[in-house]
DNA sequence: AAGATTCCCAACCGCATTCCA
DNA sequence: TTGGAATGCGGTTGGGAATCT
């Protein structure tokens, strides 16, 4: 019954390939094809397991595999796709050609994570971690704020001191009075400079005072680019004012799919709704038309999403 | 200059699904 | 039809390189 185990695990070798090893197993690909992993290192004189023979392949023996750095358009569509798919990385691999999985999991776990972040972006949900507050605390009765600041700074306080101490992000007012929409709150150069020698506590104080302004906010005060019935329908043009990003097309675009989350992430339950299923089941680009979903033309993409 | 820390990425692990004897 | 292997995929880790102190 069944099939015979792929390899024996004890005789199998692990760890770095040799240049020895790609070549025997490149050229034993390149006359026989990738048919049948389990017999491939046997056939190919390695001791190694198919699996690891597949990944090896795959991943950075292939002929078409492009291995420099990625570009500015390929990280655009890789967090824009992100914002709707999550982290479906083979799907979104297959949008960029000579990427595999694996090389856009790295780039977005070492690269764009930490670039959305210091640009006070939520790398999972892609809207600004001010607008998250707000919009969270729009959602309770008041004595569940106080309750949700705390929470709210445990979960943070890794992005929001990576945040606060690299980016310049202004929290200082200490004052009561209306604070200007955040959305529009291009004065944030000149938070850090004078204290570039917070300790973490001190930067904790910050934080609340910060989470205190975000929740007081008057909510009609706040500009929600991700609206659908607001000014901007499309696109999400939230300044951020980062020093050295403004004039980039990362800080113009990069919330682009911010508002089409709300419209197709997650619904009221917290569960994912029909547009990311859609986006599952169905080729989302169909039709020839420029491609609403991510301000991207639809023949930008290589492959359907399935 | 050297040790410590951080970054990066190739490779592994484990789970879910598909395939097949 | 069934159970186990193959495959695909996302998460995690190990170790070398780069940077910092």
């Amino acid at each position: 019954m069944g099939r015979i185990p792929c390899c024996e695990k004890e005789s199998v070798k692990k760890g770095q390939w040799t240049p020895e090893e790609d070549h025997k197993l490149s050229s034993y690909i390149s006359q026989h094809g990738t048919r049948n992993w389990r017999l491939i290192p046997k056939n190919a004189g390695l001791q190694r397991c198919g699996k690891s023979c597949r990944l090896r392949w795959t991943n950075y023996l292939r002929p078409d595999l492009k291995h420099g750095q990625f570009s500015d358009a390929e990280e655009q569509i890789i967090v824009r796709l992100h914002s709707v798919l999550g982290n479906r990385w083979s799907v979104i691999a297959a949008q960029l050609p000579g990427r595999t999985d694996n090389d856009v999991k790295n780039h977005w776990n070492t690269k764009l994570r930490k670039k959305l972040s210091g640009m006070g972006i939520d790398p999972v949900t892609h809207k600004p971690y001010s607008h998250l507050m707000a919009e969270i605390a729009n959602t309770l009765a008041p004595p569940q704020v106080a309750n949700l600041a705390e929470a709210t700074l445990g979960c943070l306080k890794d992005e929001m001191l990576h945040l606060l101490t690299k980016k310049h992000i202004d929290i200082q007012f200490q004052s009561p009075a209306p604070a200007p929409p955040m959305a529009n709150n291009n004065n944030n150069n000149n938070m850090c400079s004078k204290h570039e020698e917070n300790d973490d506590d001190d930067t904790i104080e910050k934080i609340k005072i910060g989470l205190s302004r975000a929740i007081i906010q008057e909510p009609e005060t706040m500009n929600k680019p991700w609206d659908s019935n607001g000014a901007s329908s499309r696109g999400f043009h939230y300044v951020f004012g980062h020093e050295g990003e403004g004039g980039s097309p990362w800080s113009q675009s990069m919330c682009t799919a911010g508002e089409q989350q709300g419209k197709l992430g997650v619904d009221e339950n917290g569960d994912e709704c029909s547009g990311e299923k859609d986006a599952r089941n169905n080729n989302m680009f169909s039709g020839g038309e420029e491609c609403e979903l991510w301000d991207l033309p639809s023949n930008d993409l290589i492959n359907p999403l399935v």
